[in-house]
DNA sequence: ACCCACGGGTGGAAACATCA
DNA sequence: TGATGTTTCCACCCGTGGGT
């Protein structure tokens, strides 16, 4: 039986493990986030081997196989399943590229799981580009966990399911018609899920490409300088018109409008030859289902962005070209800065911008648009050196450009010197953006961080009152040690589900690596308290696991090896990342910040695993998972 | 006492969404 | 499409605390 430290080391030999960690994480997310596509489905038994069984992803093979044997030995792409952040993210998967083949599963999305988080700034920090920031309130959230449940919550079991994501529903309808935010059914689909309108939804496998060059398909060399940087799936509906699927999936999948406007796609037939979409049909009303329909299994949508700012001038304006310039001006301009230039008003512009505009524009205004467009292009050097316009006294970071490195920086560091400080707008100053906006002084990035620090409190504060609101409609009539009874309940719970999940990790690794995973959970689950954890509605029944080498627990000092605690920072992630999904939902567990206050650094933690440190000053719903195989006791 | 750094509070402009 | 409401965020003032 190989110790854990054997699997880690193999496992690393193999591919990249955080990159791993990553798409569990990714997965787990989905798993946890209720959405239409993923409450229409009954929960397949695709891939599962007994009733204990632990979760399992559906990979791509695993979704061809539901209804025919998979397409031979070649997968459908060359790219790595390891890949699944889209690229807004912090993280990227780029480079990870060490996946041992035959290992598919370890990397695949559940069918369905569309990323949400793009940009990835917290709700409510969640500033962002002009056009992006609104996006993401817009299109966020689709994931879906066809195939996929909560480790804990009793695998593929509906009334678990609703354990685990129990309450949270999305409050805000999806604007964009394409998301499949619909009300659960429990009318099952094999592949395709049926909303209760009766509208399809279909998986498309995606993979996205950026390319430096010019982005066409129409020469096989024109891949040589692409580089996919994502490979996942996205749940479509199926009466989508085929023309506006890739700007469709590239929502779906995280990306913003203004990206879908240089992107290209093409659907591959496993590793045939893409066809471009022009040479699919020439019927505009044609659906995705029209299409796509017959070829869920085999057909994957190759897109292609342009690194490039992607926009070319067209001979003759029309809304479509307007609109895209708009969403290509919109990268590098507000929408105010830009009403104030062109001859679309603001709100023009932003309903552009959210892709609302109902009704077209006249042609008149497109092509003054277009003049104007003309000369604001030939004019473009001139404007950046025109330093006699008025510009706005007030310093602005760029939000896609400086902020998120600023964020960066201020993650790694919340009270840097002033020779930080320097070092810092010095940093920004080097970047292009700074060839057109004043020159940042260490003064203006000490007044960001300070206004960082207060929004961070600002935000920690909104929650700790969410909670709080929460709390007191749901039990008012509770004593305060019930209260505290609950909380530990519920810790426990979130325990149980940390530990488990770690697990069904650490057994779906080995598993991947040909290992026996057929032994106790010994160390794990036989600890002191372990048991005491799981009652309740969350009993965990993890059956089989893998026997590692982790330290023994003991009551109220947690010592779990490395090996582990790095598992955990990929958890803390996920867990990161459903705390902002709660949030948004506005359905965050009370009880357990009521008693928990919390603390504003979630690293320091993860360092360290004495119990009664991560018991009294975190958010739990964060960092239960971090300490696998812990349980709460006082 | 003075300097310095920091946090709290807040004004006001910018950015954006929505209404009529 | 202009007007208006809301949210976000930069920048400033002031009080406080630590160090010298």
């Amino acid at each position: 039986m190989p110790t854990w430290s054997n699997i880690q080391s193999t496992f690393s030999d193999k591919m990249d493990f955080h990159a791993a960690m990553e798409t569990f994480a990714e997965a787990w997310v989905a798993a946890n986030t209720p959405t239409a596509v993923n409450s229409t489905e009954p929960q397949p038994q695709v891939g599962k081997q007994n009733s204990d069984d632990l979760p399992t992803l559906l990979t791509k093979e695993q979704l061809a196989s539901k209804q025919s044997p998979p397409p031979s030995s070649s997968p459908s792409s060359p790219v790595s399943p390891v890949q699944l952040s889209p690229p807004s993210h912090a993280h990227t998967t780029k480079g990870h590229s060490h996946t041992p083949t035959g290992h598919t599963a370890i990397g695949q999305p559940p069918v369905g799981h569309t990323h949400s988080t793009t940009g990835h700034t917290s709700p409510t920090t969640g500033h962002s580009h002009p056009t992006t920031g609104h996006t993401q309130q817009t299109t966020g959230h689709t994931h879906s966990t066809t195939g996929l449940t909560h480790p804990t919550a009793g695998y593929n079991h509906p009334t678990s399911q609703s354990h685990s994501t129990g309450g949270h529903t999305h409050k805000k309808p999806d604007p964009i018609p394409v998301t499949g935010h619909t009300p659960q059914t429990p009318n099952p689909a094999p592949v395709s899920s049926v909303t209760p309108a009766g509208t399809k939804s279909l998986p498309v496998h995606c993979i996205i490409e950026q390319t430096t060059g010019v982005v066409t398909f129409d020469t096989p060399e024109c891949g040589s300088n692409s580089s996919v940087e994502l490979d996942s799936y996205a749940i479509l509906p199926s009466t989508t018109l085929f023309g506006e699927v890739v700007r469709t999936a590239l929502i779906k999948l995280g990306y913003n409008p203004s990206e879908a406007i240089s992107a290209k796609g093409a659907v591959q037939i496993k590793n045939w030859r893409p066809l471009t979409f022009e040479v699919i049909t020439d019927d505009e009303k044609a659906t995705l289902e029209d299409i796509w329909g017959e070829l869920t299994q085999v057909a994957t949508l190759r897109i292609r962005l342009s690194s490039s700012s992607g926009f070319t001038v067209p001979d003759t304006w029309t809304d479509h070209s307007v609109r895209c310039a708009v969403l290509s001006l919109l990268r590098e301009s507000s929408q105010s800065a830009l009403a104030k230039e062109c001859p679309l008003t603001q709100s023009t512009i932003s309903y552009i911008a959210n892709w609302k505009y109902e009704s077209k524009l006249s042609a008149e205004k497109c092509r003054e648009f277009g003049d104007w467009y003309k000369i604001k292009i030939q004019h473009v050097r001139g404007f950046s050196e025109d330093k006699s316009s008025p510009r706005d006294t007030r310093m602005t970071f760029h939000p896609e450009h400086e902020v998120p490195q600023m964020r960066k920086w201020y993650k790694q560091c919340k009270n840097p010197t002033n020779a930080k400080l320097k070092n810092f707008a010095d940093e920004l100053n080097k970047g292009h953006v700074r060839l057109e906006r004043p020159k940042v002084t260490a003064a203006k990035v000490k007044i960001w961080w300070k206004n960082e620090r207060q929004r961070e409190k600002r935000i920690s504060q909104k929650k700790l009152e969410t909670n709080e609101e929460d709390d007191e409609t749901s039990q008012e009539s509770v004593q305060h040690s019930s209260d505290i009874e609950k909380t530990r309940s519920l810790l426990s719970c979130d325990l149980d589900k940390s530990r488990s999940m770690l697990l069904w990790q650490l057994d779906k690794s080995s598993s991947l690596l040909g290992f026996e995973t057929s032994g106790n959970v010994s160390h794990l689950m036989d600890s002191p308290g372990a048991s005491q954890t799981s009652g309740g509605d969350s009993s965990v029944s993890v059956s089989h696991t893998t026997a590692m080498d982790v330290d023994s627990h003991t009551e109220g000092n947690v010592s779990v090896s490395h090996d582990v605690a790095s598992h955990s920072k990929a958890m803390e992630r996920v867990h990161l990342r459903l705390q902002r999904e709660d949030l948004r939902q506005g359905s965050h567990d009370s009880s357990l910040s009521q008693d928990v206050p919390r603390s504003h650094d979630i690293s320091e933690l993860s360092q360290s695993h004495d119990i009664s440190e991560l018991s009294q000053s975190h958010d739990m719903s964060q960092d239960l998972t971090k300490d696998t195989g812990w349980s709460q006791e006082g």
